[in-house]
DNA sequence: TATGAATGAGAGTTCATTCAT
DNA sequence: AATGAATGAACTCTCATTCAT
């Protein structure tokens, strides 16, 4: 399975990956607590490589920031499609909010990071990959009258992106406060008999507001 | 009792404070629509005016913030006391949460300029003035058995937190969605024999994650 | 010897004068207490008066650092001239230094002041009015065998200069200092039979080291 | 145990060295021919690189004049030390003066450098480095009944201060001219029996008077 | 005439990005 | 491939000077 072209530079390549590792790992925490204002020059301080070295592996900052989101996106899918498959459904979504947010809170500030006009394509990313299995779920939730009718994937998702703010809230104990909110959020869902007035969005694309640099 | 002379300067006076509200006016639409990373140069420009102009009336960049801010405050702490004064205390809560949301719907994207660290005296001062009157307001409905027991403002104002962000959702009827999650919401918030687990926060202050200039 | 033309506008020009006073007095004071970096808004201020009242009364700032200038020769030629008139040729001499020095002293920090490139104006005229009571002093002091020979008005001029920095000196007690440095020139200067190497310069213009604004 | 993997660092490092120089020679230049508002453009155009490049060797314009004096304190404490250990106590003086005197009429407008509130911390280094020097220089020409007794390393400082201004004057033979008013110094300096009045600066520091930027 | 307001032209500083080694 | 160094384009804020009342 590996060609000829590897084999040469391959202990290069082992240090480059580790490089490009290092800093979307550093992305991640400087993102995520100090906002997308940090420069390319602390991302690589902390990452422990020269700027220049950052540009080998990302055309620019913006590139860095969307593998930071693919990493993201990866975790989210995989805890969309473990909660799909779940035998008891309302088990299921409960641990898909659980999980999302906890993941959400680990990456403090990220609304910001998210916000971003060109982190666009990385929801509709996200979307397409993670609505199919919130698709499954709701659908058993609904058949067991678990759910009020009605319910698409992207509530979900916004709903998510309600809760998601309370991980933003200084706080002692962020996992209670999660737990408060999302306990009253889900009390609301499964009405089983009230059906929501609208429609959901389509996308649940934010509008933007951070600018670029 | 008034010389001409005291009507002269109020003619100065009104150019200058149309110039000074143009400039609050365009830091709302460029802060709201392009956050904070905004130049002054580009609100000075928007507004018709020489970036020295705006700092003839805000001493720096912050300052122009506040005062758009203290605009918002203005409002958001007329609609809680109305609220608090309504004779259906039911109706009020609902009232409260919708016209505040179209408050902030109207200034799009004051998401993250709400999250800037130094907004956090601002919050302080809107909290201060606005808790009274959820407190009222929440002591009302609870006595007429109309909501959760354990309430506090700042659940209020952690809700309000959550149903912002969809104000942010790119839709074509932001006024339907919003109408379909406070609904979600409200039907969460009105079980009124089930309490909420843990606490509501000491203060809905974010984190800051979005950097300074 | 008042003409038609002063008759009408003579309170205004009073209050012009006293504006115009104010200003000079105004500027003495703060350029020679933070140097010629003070904003003309700023002696403005320290005036009572408007920025633009300065600009009616003087073309610029240079103008009005000339103006200043121009006060403080007057006050510098008749020190001369009056310690020409001494009768004691050698006590006329140390009441030069010491009167004039003090001007100096109380106009504190006006050395970068005068260094001021467009300063060499000034320089000259106040030399040309200066020298001719020194140049008397000189000779008849020297007739009196009081000091040595070969000294010129601008020798005068430089140990003034040499002083003047005495009076820039971070102490409790700045005249006893200048007493002290002026004892040791003077005693310099009163070796009545050996001549100085060298000749005096063509004048004591300095180089221009301060920047224009 | 040179590799070339030590080499090669050691070229770049060159160039930059190169850069740096460049910049603290352009400084001098500029910080003494047109005095500390010279803008960092200027001295960076004058070197030949970007202002980027300067802020890169030197965090702001106040460390780039630092570098520069540092200089200066170097030969200058060399200056004084070499002085100190002539075998003939007056010839060790009056080198001391006229190489410092040279010193300083290289570095032509330095007074006004000097003179800036933020130099305060290198005359302190200065004077303690070169203090010493001139004490153990007055002591043995004292004792050699060369010079006027009371006389502290402080008065040295006060004369090379009031001859400095000496190197300002415009003048076609600067050397002459310092020779001159040296002479005169000196020979005040030398009058073994009288004791100048008062006392030395507790330090020669002068107030500031020029402005910061 | 005197004023409040406005402005253009910088000055200091930062940062994403590129170059040379 | 990785680095140290360099740069251009901004950005915030200031100030001498002019305009409109």
């Amino acid at each position: 399975m590996m060609s000829t072209t590897d084999v040469a530079p391959r202990r290069l390549r082992a240090d480059a990956a580790r490089n490009r590792q290092a800093l979307i790992d550093a992305a991640q925490r400087l993102f995520t607590t100090r906002g997308l204002s940090v420069t390319l020059d602390d991302i690589a301080a902390e990452a422990g490589v020269n700027v220049a070295t950052a540009y080998r592996n990302f055309a620019n900052k913006r590139e860095l920031l969307q593998a930071f989101l693919q990493q993201i996106s990866d975790d989210a899918i995989r805890i969309a499609e473990e909660a799909a498959a779940h035998d008891d459904p309302w088990q299921g979504l409960t641990d898909f909010f659980a999980r999302t947010l906890r993941l959400m809170a680990e990456n403090r500030g990220m609304h910001d990071v998210v916000t971003a006009s060109y982190t666009a394509d990385w929801m509709q990313h996200l979307e397409d990959h993670v609505n199919p299995a919130l698709q499954t779920l709701l659908t058993r939730a609904r058949k067991a009258g678990l759910v009020r009718p009605g319910l698409a994937p992207a509530d979900l998702g916004v709903v998510l992106q309600m809760l998601a703010t309370v991980t933003d809230i200084e706080t002692p104990d962020t996992a209670g406060l999660v737990r408060r909110y999302l306990t009253l959020v889900l009390d609301g869902l499964r009405l089983a008999d009230k059906k929501l007035p609208g429609t959901p969005p389509s996308s649940t694309a934010v509008h933007t507001a951070v600018a670029q640099s």
